[in-house]
DNA sequence: ATATTAATGAAAATCATTTTCATTAATATG
DNA sequence: CATATTAATGAAAATGATTTTCATTAATAT
């Protein structure tokens, strides 16, 4: 298999789509490929600038842009004031997690422990929604908002 | 029962956490308790604006950032580049909705027929994340993201 | 009535993101 | 392979929501 092309075959879904394949591209995808947790495109071009310091921050933008558009990358807003953005694997993926988000005080706590009920429910709702909108749904983003324990007792 | 006294007490409820009771907190308490949907920052001030001119802009996000510390608003954000603010009525609130958003062209559909799956999803894992974290949890932001009829079929 | 100090308005500052525009480089074509 | 085409890029400027600064105002305590 030639190089560059295993799992996603990237150049060729980009050319199918119309469009170049380039190392910021290819160099994004690198960095999302091996994140464990969401980045933020800063956070992207601080990782690629070691190996890529030709990048700008411009770039990373439109190539994110371009990969949610392609539904290959999530762009969530977890209410810090910048976007973050993890690789669209499905809720099946690695990194894949819910939030709890504390109103008081701004800490957020990611959680992949499903509970089982949680799973099962949300394949059902999917399914559910998919056939009553018509809408082929690829991934979610589930977060809870509420008092932490120390904002709670405040 | 005197009149501002009703439902919150809000004045008792801001003396009570050592902030004082002002025209501004009134008013901004005022729209959001009016309004029918989420509404941005400048959404309160152009509403307020005929009703109490002399409020600005800044003071509306000092107000709901106080606001949602206390825990009487809920701050979402949407990814429009800017934040909604609702009352924390919880859940059951009128406005209350989940979004169903596609990737391929940015349409968002706001859905409130929840199905009896989706109901159920958030009842189980609502109470199992509260017990779990420790959280007292007062909402929720529900996105499903995919493709949409027109985009899936291109 | 007056003192104290939290709350405010206006303007400036910030910060993430987007736009502009001239340059570069990926691909198609000869 | 060389060249033309035009998408992609970088740098700088623009944008727009939100935050900060600082002098003034007004809510509360005395």
């Amino acid at each position: 298999m030639p190089r560059g092309f295993g799992r996603g075959n990237w150049h060729g879904r980009f050319r199918g789509c119309g469009y170049r394949w380039t190392i910021a591209r290819q160099s994004v995808l690198d960095v999302l490929g091996k994140a464990t947790r969401h980045l933020s495109a800063e956070d992207i071009y601080m990782q690629m600038h070691k190996v890529n310091p030709g990048v700008g921050l411009t770039t990373i933008y439109r190539t994110l842009e371009l990969l949610v558009q392609m539904g290959i990358v999530i762009k969530s807003d977890f209410g810090e004031g910048r976007a973050r953005y993890e690789m669209a694997e499905g809720p099946k993926g690695l990194n894949h997690h819910h939030h709890l988000i504390c109103t008081g005080c701004g800490k957020v706590i990611d959680y992949t422990d499903f509970i089982d009920d949680e799973v099962e429910l949300l394949q059902r709702t999917e399914k559910g929604l998919s056939k009553k909108y018509n809408f082929k749904i690829s991934n979610h983003l589930i977060q809870f908002y509420g008092l932490c324990q120390v904002c709670k007792n405040k």
